[in-house]
DNA sequence: GCAAATTAATGATTTATTCAAG
DNA sequence: CTTGAATAAATCATTAATTTGC
């Protein structure tokens, strides 16, 4: 394997202190629930031990610094929560989208859209703020769930009229949804095809900052490039 | 809008000492188990069709504000390489650790980290930017990929064993790495073992970093959570 | 010896699953 | 039961050690 034997030399570079040990453990325990994950991976714990909300959701703003506290509890700028939403975080649990957010999000998935990358994203969530509160790993999760279901969805569905017509595997997907209009780029099916541009009117300034060019690299999250 | 400016803070930070040291890399080879890979797996694809790299490395500097672009495209400055290092970050491609990393990383492997949490990524990128260039997402990258394939490499191997002796396919991987000491924390086998603190001077740090409390929330990228 | 070709290792992404809040 | 959140598994892609032909 691996191996690497840096053997000697190695550890003498070490200028840090390092090493040390016995110190306290960051994340300590908690069993998880009852079941039974193969693997140990202790990461399980969470133990909500303080009842402060621990759970702070994501920010990106504090994440770069960390000393910049921030708690968001945020009074916030109460700005009227127009739609008969909650997420007023209150504890601080998951976000909860509003209507209009998850039309939106419907409009962009309709659209085509599918895993956007950072900067999408980026510009989403500020458009998608002016509903409600939300960050952008919502956005992210959004699409990466939505994009699931409905995939698991046709599956399902097609799995159910299999029996009736001699489908054949492929196109799963496609064929049952009644999507509206502008239906273009389906799933990210095997049959893959490129997906039109989907609308916003927010990303069509991408050439704005984008001013480089395609800066096709520009990520929010480390896990979703923009499609490769 | 939020626009989170992170100020250039956090990620600046790097100084850029790299060249650590000309230790190269050793690199795969090496003969991993002569078992039969698992189905999947194939990896042999690639259809590398395009020469160009498409794939620009991610950037996080520049992902919060765009419009610092870069094209790492290079056109092929001429100038060699000097460093008998590699990642010089070239044309910026993926991450290149170096030994010390990789050490320092099982090190914190070894001692039972699996997931680490954005915080302590970020401390732990911070160490390891001494050795040379690496970004935060390189770490989380790291223990997902190192997790699986511990993982995996122990499933292959019981599977290869089951038959010889009733072995529990806890121990298997390891034997072969001379590590020295302080080789606690086992794997994330079956045998689930509540895994000993891994250590890491940087981290001790945490309440320095931590003001506000556990602040068990931090994260670096919205998939990894500390636990659940 | 050296460079193109091979290939194992592994970094980076995407997809599938699972957990759990509401 | 729906779905936000998170993790694990599967994939894809790149790199460098090794192999091979000269």
């Amino acid at each position: 394997m691996k191996v690497h034997h840096f053997a000697r030399g190695f550890w003498e570079v070490q200028e840090q202190p390092f090493l040390t040990l016995g110190c306290k453990r960051l994340r300590p325990l908690a069993p998880k629930l009852p079941i039974t994950r193969d693997i140990c991976d202790d990461t399980t714990n969470q133990n909500k031990i303080l009842g402060v909300s621990i759970t702070q959701p994501f920010d990106l703003k504090s994440f770069i610094r960390p000393e910049t506290g921030r708690r968001k509890i945020e009074s916030s700028d109460d700005h009227k929560r127009v739609s008969a939403q909650v997420e007023t975080n209150p504890g601080g649990t998951r976000w909860n989208p509003t209507q209009e957010q998850i039309g939106l999000l419907e409009m962009l998935y309709r659209g085509g859209m599918r895993t956007p990358n950072a900067q999408q994203i980026e510009k989403i969530t500020e458009q998608l703020a002016k509903y409600g509160k939300i960050e952008g790993k919502n956005v992210f999760y959004w699409f990466q769930n939505h994009k699931a279901r409905e995939r698991q969805k046709q599956k399902r569905s097609s799995l159910g009229l299999i029996h009736c017509s001699r489908k054949p595997p492929s196109i799963i997907d496609t064929s049952s949804i009644p999507i509206t209009a502008g239906d273009m780029g389906r799933e990210d099916s095997p049959g893959k095809r490129k997906c039109r541009p989907w609308t916003f009117e927010c990303l069509e300034m991408d050439k704005k900052y984008c001013k480089e060019e395609e800066d096709r690299t520009l990520k929010l999250f480390p896990l979703h490039p923009e499609g490769r």
